[in-house]
DNA sequence: GTCTATAGGCAGATAGAC
DNA sequence: GTCTATCTGCCTATAGAC
């Protein structure tokens, strides 16, 4: 799904990956649309679980950005991107349980960055004048747009450079 | 295909829009790769016409920069969004000829981004640090990210927002 | 140029044996 | 849980009449 979105995939070619046939596959999910929920699903809590583990971790506000950042670089390569950076280009043929999941995916991740942003804001060590919710958004936005174009361009820098520019527009 | 993506269309679809067969369809555009191809041909012609237009009558580079994030305004709806940014997410599973048009059309405004901003940075009235070419993707990948957001969102005033926040990122 | 008709293939999905 | 076999439908694409 990473690799060719959700219509750029087909039962057959997860069962082939896998070694089973395709009515395996439709054993542990039934509709395609369900295994696009469990996939977006999962990525949901992973990503959850990262940024918990991140704000426990991470020593100051600049640390937690770069780490927000490598989340989504872990999940770029040769090939796939971020689940959300594909699937947001195929929402209008997505199923609405699909169109939920992948909205709670963004809301979560623009909440936890716009609280990073507030507190970087108020103990000085970040500095913009727009709300965190619009500069969040921003930052997420080019994220996504960075990875696309990194994978058109098979070249992994255009990620880094991107995420560090964005990042900058924020630096105390 | 701005709506559905390139996988997400059928002739059935644009038939029944046009008020035709899909037979009728086909006779015009072979192959579903070619129709595609000539899409995105003619979105590059048409861009680069308006990049021209800008490049002649906006008055100063700020004006130059906010009309080309109006570009891609203007490609956005409730429903659809420009095609570069459909396209580039299902990069993986389009012929060679189709991903070669997409390169173009990211090359060709890249390199019309940069020059401009380049010429700002020399005249005063632009100011960054990172190279021109960097600062553009950056920003047109922040355009393609926010324009994607937008519509899942369905609100256009997000792609706004953050195009305002990207160009002010090299405002003097 | 547009139509009807149809080919051939692959998609998502199910039934039933093991 | 996984298999073989199969259904149904839509897909891209073509042939040939008008």
């Amino acid at each position: 799904m990473r690799e060719r979105g959700f219509n750029g995939f087909s039962y057959a070619n997860v069962a082939a990956e896998l070694g089973v046939t395709s009515a395996t596959v439709h054993y542990h999910f039934p509709a395609k649309a369900e295994l696009g929920e469990a996939l977006i699903t999962r990525d949901t809590e992973r990503f959850a679980d990262a940024l918990a583990t991140i704000h426990a971790g991470a020593p100051g506000t600049q640390a937690k950005l770069a780490a927000f950042a490598g989340l989504y670089a872990d999940r770029l390569n040769a090939r796939g991107v971020c689940l959300c950076a594909v699937l947001v280009a195929e929402y209008e043929t997505l199923s609405e349980p699909m169109r939920r999941a992948i909205d709670r995916l963004f809301t979560d991740s623009e909440e936890w960055l716009a609280t990073v942003l507030q507190q970087g804001r108020e103990d000085g060590s970040l500095c913009f004048e727009a709300s965190p919710r619009d500069v969040a958004g921003t930052i997420i936005g080019g994220l996504l747009g960075a990875m696309l174009l990194a994978r058109s361009n098979d070249d992994v820098n255009r990620f880094r450079s991107a995420a560090s520019l964005l990042l900058a527009t924020v630096a105390g």
